[in-house]
DNA sequence: GCGACAG
DNA sequence: ATCTTGTCGC
């Protein structure tokens, strides 16, 4: 008999993302610095069978750890660019859940609204769970942008489709830079001056630092 | 048809 | 994302 997984339907899971895209709100939850932050990524063992997703839960002002999770999981989907969620978030939800207390907003490794379609990762987490998040790429999935400036903090937006998506930010000077946009429940004014205030000497902000050591290397 | 394309 | 040590430059 035949115990291969069926064909993903790939129409199916573009349609749904634009059905939660119009769940999104870029509407500030919360005024200045959470208290309780969460960072958010994936990585992969055994050649990319396994999953395995890392969340860390700091301290809005120090930025220090106050705890972590781990989860693993079999690998679904291959990666595909554009629907980087169905593949990453099964087992990222299951290490957000296994933190012992709720983040009052989550950093994720990945694009917000800056997106084909309005919906990557973080913006996908922010509207399954409801809790207000920003996504931190590393590269560009789609967008125009100037390049910014070489000073830390130096940054310029990411438009799409006639409108800001996000922006592009130097979070450190000889580095390449951040790209930067809310997922659920912030606003695009806001998620920038957020992302800086977790900047602590490195290219990623201390949330997603710290989840991509547990997730890949460590 | 051609080029782009998160992790 | 992952396979992989040392090495050049700031």
């Amino acid at each position: 008999m035949d115990t291969s997984t069926p064909a993903p339907d790939y129409a199916r899971l573009r349609q749904q993302q634009r059905d939660l895209a119009a769940q999104v709100e870029l509407v500030d939850a919360f005024q200045g610095l959470p208290g309780r932050i969460a960072g958010v990524d994936t990585g992969f063992e055994e050649g990319g069978s396994i999953t395995r997703s890392a969340a860390v839960l700091l301290d809005g002002q120090s930025l220090q750890p106050l705890h972590s999770a781990l989860a693993r999981r079999p690998t679904a989907l291959p990666y595909i660019p554009g629907l980087l969620s169905f593949r990453e978030l099964p087992a990222a939800l299951e290490a957000l859940a296994q933190l012992p207390a709720p983040p009052a907003l989550v950093m994720v490794d990945g694009h917000g609204i800056a997106h084909p379609r309005g919906l990557g990762i973080a913006a996908h987490l922010g509207v399954l769970t409801g809790l207000p998040s920003i996504g931190i790429g590393k590269s560009r999935l789609v967008g125009d942008y100037e390049e910014p400036g070489p000073q830390r903090g130096d940054h310029s937006p990411l438009l799409f489709k006639g409108r800001q998506v996000g922006w592009v930010l130097r979070s450190k000077p000889r580095c390449k830079p951040l790209f930067v946009s809310p997922g659920h429940r912030v606003s695009v004014a806001q998620c920038l001056p957020l992302v800086v205030a977790c900047l602590a000497g490195y290219r990623l902000p201390e949330p997603t630092r710290l989840a991509d050591r547990l997730a890949s290397r460590r």
